[in-house]
DNA sequence: CCCCCCCC
């Protein structure tokens, strides 16, 4: 077979042009380990001039690998590809590619290629695509020194050896400075991966990936202060926690993105509510901890990052409140708004934004504070989350937390994929929505028929489905159609009677002199089709029974038998009803759960014209 | 030993 690679092509790719399905060598690969179960595979190319390792295999093609079918020498044509910069470097993504030849049957490398660098570029290749192209959109990495590992800016001799021993690694023998009670010399560090409460807990040698602020607390076991960092090593994270004294010894000397061999601690199961990190425990500073810096030159081993992303669509099938890393572009930004939290009084500042990726699927994300006020970036920008907070408020939504993390254009694999994905296709793709519809409660939601309706397709009713009905009330149930609520003006929590006159409301946790009356009124809607029962909170109740809560309350609780009149006089009155219908889990039991949201009176004639033009319509 | 993280 006549085998021809593309000379030159490396050189021309590198300098930012393009060259139609180059021909390569493979001469290598590596595998770089899983994040989130997707592992990478980067390629050493050559184009029998240069060689290059800064091409990565798009994860599609991933299975090449352990099939034999891409081996080292193979021949490949690479039939779609990606070029990216980042910062001063060039990553190339192969999307697609062809085997011309396995390497067996090459069996050496070809021709003489030496490791491409400016330097010795010597003009093989074309001139730089023109500045606008996708191509060159791409992530420039806002906190460069945090996303060096995954890219290393030097290729050398041994990177594509045998990967080193993760099991146990000597901790450098620091000149001065460490903080603590360390004696001096060495000591054995012990992979993250590998504590737990029982064993010996002597020593990590990791990178501080994120930094909390300094929170205090008081409750009824006590009060203090403490302070958080995630560490990582190449085995894995865990959360490390600083308790008052702690506070005051190494609070400041911690920085962001440094290694140190942090040893002494003890470890106890980390809560999975809390966090997003792998780990299943967590640690904290003792008495005789220490934290000693590492120098660059011993720190080039140890990770930057550590994610495990979520994909978009995925996100649906979350629980709330679960913490997870996401991958995605920010397809657009929200205005910075004010708004008051209820529980603080306090004023917050917050900003969303819209995120997509690959599954063609956005999610809103919140930003709050400063984080919300500096997000400025428009030019949809690739953005990595660490430990963002999966809320269910109308279908799923994202928030970012104290404890989030968030990088702009990160210098990661997924980005650059990303970054392609959405130049070159996702942004002209129509996407699904994760968010019910917001705001409007369903603005545009369809008109159905109440059986029509209440066969919806259960995946769209998880997140919570909206649709309109002409509907006759037939029954209201009268028990617990009326609760006390707290009296703040934005509370509506239910109240405890601390039976002295007083009132508790758990949210607000205060007690109040009194309470007021809310409605949530259980009715039978019906059309020709079908009935089901819906919940009307506050407004629509007091519009089917046409009286305020406040006096319904009263007549519940003293007048029974006008209350019970009322109710019967708002039965066979007809509306047009916005109705919510939501998946819910019941006694183990999936059912779906209908909410009123929106209420009007049947105006007959109304209801006609729009019955006519819907006949006309079938009829034409 | 925290674990609050806000709003519609």
């Amino acid at each position: 077979m006549d085998i021809k690679l593309s000379t030159g092509a490396v050189a021309t790719l590198m300098k930012g042009g393009e060259v139609e399905k180059p021909v390569f060598q493979i001469l290598g690969f590596k595998k770089i380990a899983g994040q989130g179960g997707s592992d990478r595979f980067r390629l050493n190319i050559s184009d029998g001039l240069h060689s290059h390792t800064f091409a990565m295999l798009a994860t599609q093609l991933n299975h090449m690998i352990p099939e034999g079918e891409l081996d080292n020498n193979c021949v490949i044509r690479a039939e779609k590809l990606i070029s990216n910069a980042v910062s001063e470097k060039r990553v190339l993504i192969i999307l697609d590619l062809t085997v011309l030849a396995k390497g067996t049957a090459i069996g050496c490398k070809l021709g003489n290629p030496v490791q491409y660098t400016e330097q010795n570029a010597n003009g093989a290749g074309g001139k730089p695509a023109g500045q606008d192209s996708a191509q060159n959109r791409a992530p420039q990495p806002e906190t460069k020194p945090t996303v060096k590992s995954e890219f290393p800016t030097k290729a050398t001799g041994s990177f594509y050896g045998q990967s080193k021993s993760t099991s146990v690694s000597k901790s450098p023998t620091k000149n001065g400075s460490s903080f603590g009670n360390m004696s001096s010399g060495d000591c054995i560090t012990i992979p993250i991966r590998d504590i737990t409460p029982y064993g010996s807990k002597t020593a990590i040698k990791a990178r501080v990936t994120n930094k909390s602020a300094v929170r205090t607390w008081s409750n009824s076991r006590g009060d203090g202060k403490l302070f958080s960092v995630d560490l990582l090593d190449d085995s894995g994270e865990i959360r490390l926690t600083g308790f008052n004294t702690a506070v005051d010894q190494f609070y400041d000397l911690i920085k962001v993105n440094e290694v140190y061999t942090f040893s002494k601690f003890s470890a106890k199961p980390a809560n999975k509510q809390f966090t997003s990190l792998s780990h299943d425990y967590e640690i904290s500073f003792v008495n005789d901890s220490s934290v000693i810096p590492c120098l660059d030159s011993d720190s080039a081993d140890i990770p930057t990052l550590s994610f495990q992303f979520l994909e978009i669509a995925f996100i649906e099938t979350c629980e709330n409140n679960k913490i997870i890393d996401v991958v995605a572009v920010c397809k657009s930004r929200g205005d910075l708004q004010t708004v008051m939290a209820r529980a603080t009084n306090k004023e917050l500042k917050k900003r969303d934004i819209t995120l997509v990726d690959r599954t063609n699927t956005e999610i809103i994300m919140t930003l709050w504070g400063k984080q919300a006020e500096d997000f400025e970036d428009d030019t949809n920008p690739v953005i990595a989350v660490k430990g963002a907070k999966v809320s269910d408020f109308s279908g799923k939504s994202l928030s970012m937390l104290n404890s989030s993390s968030m990088m702009i254009n990160p210098d990661i694999p997924e980005a650059h994929v990303l970054r392609g994905w959405y130049d070159n296709e996702g942004m002209n793709v129509p996407t699904k929505s994760l968010v019910g519809q917001r705001g409007g409660g369903g603005a545009n939601a369809p008109w159905k028929m109440i059986r029509e309706a209440s066969i919806v397709d259960p995946s769209s009713a998880e997140s919570g489905y909206y649709f309109r009905s002409k509907a006759t009330v037939l029954a209201i149930k009268r028990e617990n159609a009326l609760y006390k609520a707290c009296p703040e003006e934005r509370c509506n929590k239910k109240v405890m009677d601390c039976n002295n006159g007083m009132w508790r409301c758990e949210k607000c946790n205060k007690e109040h002199t009194d309470f007021k009356w809310r409605l949530i009124l259980h009715a039978c809607f019906g059309d020709s089709s079908d009935s089901i029962w819906g919940t009307c909170f506050q407004e629509q109740g007091e519009l089917v029974l046409d009286n305020k809560a406040e006096v319904l309350g009263s007549l519940y609780q003293d007048e029974q038998d006008a209350f019970d009149a009322i109710i019967k006089q708002a039965v066979f009155k007809s509306y047009t009803a916005k109705f919510r219908a939501k998946m819910e889990v019941y006694n183990n039991e999936n059912r779906l759960k209908y909410s009123v949201v929106e209420l009007n009176p049947l105006n007959y004639g109304e209801y006609a014209q729009k019955l006519l033009a819907e006949i006309k319509e079938n009829v034409a």
